[in-house]
DNA sequence: ATTAGTTATTGACCGAGGTCAATTTCTGTA
DNA sequence: TACAGAAATTGACCTCGGTCAATAACTAAT
């Protein structure tokens, strides 16, 4: 109860993270081997798997990290009035998600979290990036007739939609910043225009 | 040229689809192992990768069979003229993506092709799916200030939000279908209804 | 019918993630 | 300091997807 964690324990978990680290930065995270990682810290597999859940789990560790990294410019930048402003803030994430299909993959698959108790680094930049966008959309002049919660999910389909068909070899002509400022456009209906040709 | 596939072909590929499809039926996408299938089919391993790139490239027919008999339904039926109507006819194919992680998860990862050259049965299926819902979008009362193509993404990007917050602990009570149908409601806005508080 | 060339099948083998009983190292207590 | 129990580490071993050189089966031409 006292000291549960020996220093020894954390001491291994910083060389499989920094091995880990070293690797993902000279091949990419796609290339990454367990056994690399064991071997460049000087341990054993097992001690591996005594650390980490599975070879995701570091992923998730490592991937979510660099998202909070992301998340905290968000933050630290004055927010977003404009669409334009919203689609240019989030590039940076946008370029890091797509930079490999894995890393896309991991992202989609730990988003959310399959049981309370285990919501990982990367569930926890999702809720960032939906605490951060319900904060745009209060302050931005955006359609008022759903909430902001709504507005925020809605966000995050459309940053997921435009990712995947980056991906999709029949839609990755249009670049992704222009598909997405397109999405958010017809979704986030500014307050100031009238609806051009609807009200009969 | 006049013949470059043999009798023999179809059927041991087909034995191995059989195979499979007995397997599935019995414990499920997740459980499948491709060991298990060329033993049921009376086959060596060598061959199984003879006829399919990988696992998933099976996975990839017989999920994107299963869509689209479903899709099937979707085009036998009258157009859905309402929200509520797209959102019923929508929900068999909702079940089956949801039924297993493993599904949502190779669905995900194959909507979209890598190569033009390779667009595979469940890609093929996301065409359909946008074909009809394109369809669907002309014949319904809805915006109109964006193109049909454009909802249609819209749909499709709030189809699988709705599906991937499913999986999601923190979000798992709400049901599926319900939250699909607050997305859609504020998506494709009515257009005989004139936006409640918005034009000052 | 024989044969040459093509296509399909085989199964031993490999790679990489993951497990676990045995062992070592650490910590608090007498 | 000695020792008992807990925690961390080890590496042989397992599973399962995937490969490939060797072999068998098929086809068409002479």
């Amino acid at each position: 109860m006292t000291k549960p964690v020996q220093q020894r324990t954390l001491k291994t978990r910083a060389k499989l993270i920094a091995a880990a680290e070293v690797l993902i930065a000279k091949e990419g995270y796609t290339a990454l081997r367990v056994e690399d990682v064991v071997q460049k810290a000087g341990v054993a597999k097992g001690t591996f798997f005594a650390h980490f859940r599975d070879k995701d789990a570091l992923m998730d560790r490592l991937i979510g990290a660099h998202i909070d990294r992301i998340l905290d410019d968000w933050e630290k930048a004055p927010a977003p009035k404009t669409i334009p402003e919203v689609v240019a803030i989030m590039s940076p994430l946008l370029t890091f998600l797509t930079s490999e299909r894995y890393v896309f993959d991991v992202v989609m698959r730990y988003s959310g979290a399959t049981l309370i108790e285990d919501i990982g680094p990367i569930a926890m930049t999702i809720g960032r990036f939906d605490e951060l966008m319900c904060g745009w959309m209060e302050v931005g002049e955006y359609r008022a007739d759903v909430s902001p919660q709504l507005l925020s999910e809605g966000v995050q389909a459309f940053f997921f939609q435009a990712m995947a068909l980056h991906f999709c070899a029949l839609h990755s002509d249009i670049a992704l910043t222009d598909r997405l400022q397109s999405y958010l456009s017809a979704w986030l209906i500014v307050k100031t225009e009238s609806p051009s040709a609807s009200c009969t």
